[in-house]
DNA sequence: TTTTGTGAAAGTTTTCACAGCG
DNA sequence: CGCTGTGAAAACTTTCACAAAA
């Protein structure tokens, strides 16, 4: 099957299946039917077999998936058998709570640059990553081989620093600014926007107010 | 036109418009139209027609929409007229780092409470809010009248606090921890995930490649 | 004239039923 | 017999073209 043809919401839930597989193996379990990852990820056993379905012939008929090698083929697809390289852009509160967070390193994912523009911050090496100063930016992404950067800027310098990253070779952005970035689109963005989940949920209590 | 039919796909749109609105009327535009907002927001005219279409006749033939008026209708059907009150449940890094988010105040979400199960938190005051024990969770939910759970805890617990907090009353949840949370339908949930997006990214890298 | 609001068309995603295979 | 893989149907979403209104 082509992998291009993948519907992009597929893509969105093959890291949900991988998460579930994994719990899977963990529970020693060599196989594994659509109807339990589906209730593992909370949808249901079609949706699961279309979706597997788009990535091959992965099952067994009379059986069901073997674990280990639809967590390899899925980890193959999403490109999670090469280690990326992240760039942490504007260090303040919540960059500092990422670069802490452990998803990072159990997904091969490594944090190999920190930038800011604060002096008192340039230089500090937390978790012994050296912050350097955002005026070197494009040398060092090029330097270090980055291939994602995650902006947590003040939502007015992100449009600037996407520019920069994108047009320093970077082709995939996780931006928490709540800012639409404008970009080539072969730069792939995630939107990461607390503001807007808040304002969602917020709908949803309106709503639950106007049917009682 | 019957609110409960506003889809899904524009409610998500709604916070993005409602941004470019305001930064519309920050400019002293008293009155925009569908390409204005369309440009803004990163999408096309007609999807904002249609979408502004379900919340009413809302805009004027030969004129556009006017600013102040559609920020208001919007602001109503999404329920930010009333405050909400927000509790941080899990206070590390990440707790910690939305704390002192300013999207909180911009947006009428005020943060009540915080819980935490480490004694050496528990009754300390950062930006003026007393840290409480878990164990009072059910108890302070309902004596500071708290309508959104923001769940930044360890994956492990995540699941029992969504259900102490759901058997509490709270009908929206904000979740950071990398789990899908079983709780019954009539609490909305939103899902943060950043291992999950980190994963989408490393698919659009993978596919970069594979298509060069 | 300009620009909205909308029905219809096109495109996409989900659901379903069952053929097909182990 | 059990469960996958899939074509077809249903549901949903986006795009389009234009009538209608200011």
């Amino acid at each position: 099957m082509d992998q291009q043809s993948v519907p992009q919401t597929t893509i969105n839930r093959l890291p949900i299946y991988l998460r579930c597989l994994i719990r899977a193996q963990s529970m020693r379990m060599p196989v594994i039917n659509s109807v339990g990852i589906a209730e593992m990820a909370g949808t249901n056993a079609p949706q699961v077999r279309k979706d597997l379905s788009y990535l091959g012939e992965l099952g067994t008929r009379g059986i069901g998936y073997d674990v280990d090698a639809l967590i390899a083929h899925i980890s193959r697809l999403l490109g999670l058998t090469r280690d990326r390289r992240a760039a942490i852009v504007g260090f303040g509160r919540l960059g500092s709570a990422l670069l802490g967070y452990p998803g990072f390193g159990e997904h091969g994912c490594a944090v190999v640059a920190i930038f800011d523009s604060d002096p008192a911050k340039i230089g500090t090496l937390p978790l012994g990553i050296e912050i350097r100063d955002v005026a070197d930016l494009e040398s060092v992404l090029r330097e270090l081989l980055v291939d994602i950067a995650i902006l947590t800027t003040p939502v007015e310098v992100a449009q600037t620093m996407a520019e920069r990253v994108a047009a320093a070779g970077v082709t995939a952005i996780l931006n928490f600014a709540p800012v639409r970035l404008e970009i080539p689109p072969e730069v792939a963005v995630r939107q990461v926007d607390l503001s807007t989940e808040l304002q969602i949920l917020s709908f949803h209590l309106a709503e639950r107010r106007r049917v009682e």
